[in-house]
DNA sequence: ACCGGCAAAGTGGTCTGATAAATATGCGGG
DNA sequence: CCCGCATATTTATCAGACCACTTTGCCGGT
């Protein structure tokens, strides 16, 4: 006769639960404001700490999002929204999963290219010529690091499709970057980098997909190659 | 003179990335304890709730794990730890954005599936084929499909690249498929996605990751295709 | 000396209540 | 009609207590 639930589980985690339910229902759609913590917490009969850890969870990853003083919102639920986390793999990746990752990179970097290649727009080609010729021109590794993010983020904006492009993001957030790409330039791989990026620009302006898949994939391919030799010693 | 740092954000998200860095930076080792709530909580200068909420943040995000009455830990931090997550976006998913998702699947899935072929050892191809008749054997639509994630599971594992196949694991999670498929198959679809899987298994034992690649593509392209037609309606 | 069980300490899980800080609201004056 | 300020609402944080589960080690029996 017990009229309250199964019991599996924490209270939090049946929480978070619930919450992702009702917005996999429709019944809380992207933008809409929740009750207050203080109501949802009654509502499904907990305490307003549990309520707060399991609203702490939805929103690191990118479901709900806490704004102090006005409320609890759904996200857009967009890609870039909910695959923001996958920045923490990279960030907590050593040794072969570095290269593991890099190899993911390499097959839907490609791919994105490939599809830039036929969609590129004008303006969006020359964004991205912008960022090569920066890029090029001065010597600052924090600036180049920029402006190759940015190369390499238009292009995948190009492809047309957001969650690839998400995921691309977190393959190359920052710390990831500046980790791997470090030891790659230190080695004097700049010269190497600039006539492969040039290589990416020309295949997009000549809207030729596969000599673009083949230039992206080459480009990354080299980072994986070194860096699997680097890890074998 | 302030001693106290920036104050950037809220305290639990400084906790948040307080233990991320000690994680990243090695002063936590993947299955390592971590000291008490208590502990934690008195050494940042915060309270415990706030700590709490940090940790069930980095839980939910298969960093750490919270073991109750024995304390908290770092987990093995492997691809699948931190890839779980992964499937809140497909669940979360819905319209064009599944779409996408099946996009970036199909080029995983067909890469994965390549690989398999060259790599592929004769026992774990047994235990494909396994799933394979099993999944011609019966008539329950739960027992097909999961038969059928199985399927795919082991030649992803075949491919020898943990992280993809953690990916792939997400946007092939039980109720990603089960609201996609359930339409698709409701179409009469059995016998064509039978075939399908037929030719993957046949490039497999073949050995011919071209054959392989293009099969595994077709397969999930189909169901892009319906996807994508249903949709425009 | 070994072993089984039981008690106590340690630790995460949950609840309650209070205060601070940021935001939203509505009213009154210009 | 609009601006500004007092007030209410709401999240952020803290503090302290108790519960549930796990681990540890002691103690008695064999």
């Amino acid at each position: 006769m017990d009229e309250t639930a199964p019991q599996k589980g924490t209270v939090t985690q049946r929480a978070i639960e619930q919450i992702k339910a009702m917005i996999a229902e429709g019944r809380l759609e992207p933008g809409q404001r929740l009750p207050t913590e203080r109501d949802l917490a009654a509502r499904l009969g907990i305490s307003r700490s549990s309520m707060r850890e399991a609203i702490r969870a939805l929103t690191v990853l990118g479901v709900l999002e806490a704004r102090h003083g006005s409320g609890i919102y759904v996200t857009q639920l967009e890609a870039g929204d909910l695959l923001e986390t996958f920045g923490v793999v990279a960030d907590l990746s050593r040794g072969p999963r570095l290269v593991e990752l890099l190899e993911v990179r390499r097959i839907l970097e490609s791919t994105a290219t490939a599809l830039a290649a036929a969609r590129i727009t004008p303006d969006r080609l020359a964004e991205v010529e912008k960022h090569l010729t920066a890029m090029n021109a001065t010597d600052d590794p924090e600036e180049i690091l920029a402006h190759d993010l940015a190369f390499h983020r238009e292009i995948a904006a190009a492809a047309g499709n957001d969650t690839m492009a998400a995921i691309l993001e977190g393959l190359s957030s920052r710390t990831f970057r500046a980790r791997v790409w470090r030891g790659y330039q230190e080695e004097g791989a700049f010269t190497r980098t600039r006539r492969e990026h040039a290589a990416i620009h020309r295949a997009l302006a000549a809207r030729d997909p596969e000599a673009a898949r083949a230039a992206a994939a080459a480009h990354v391919g080299e980072v994986e190659e070194w860096l699997r030799d680097r890890l074998a010693r």
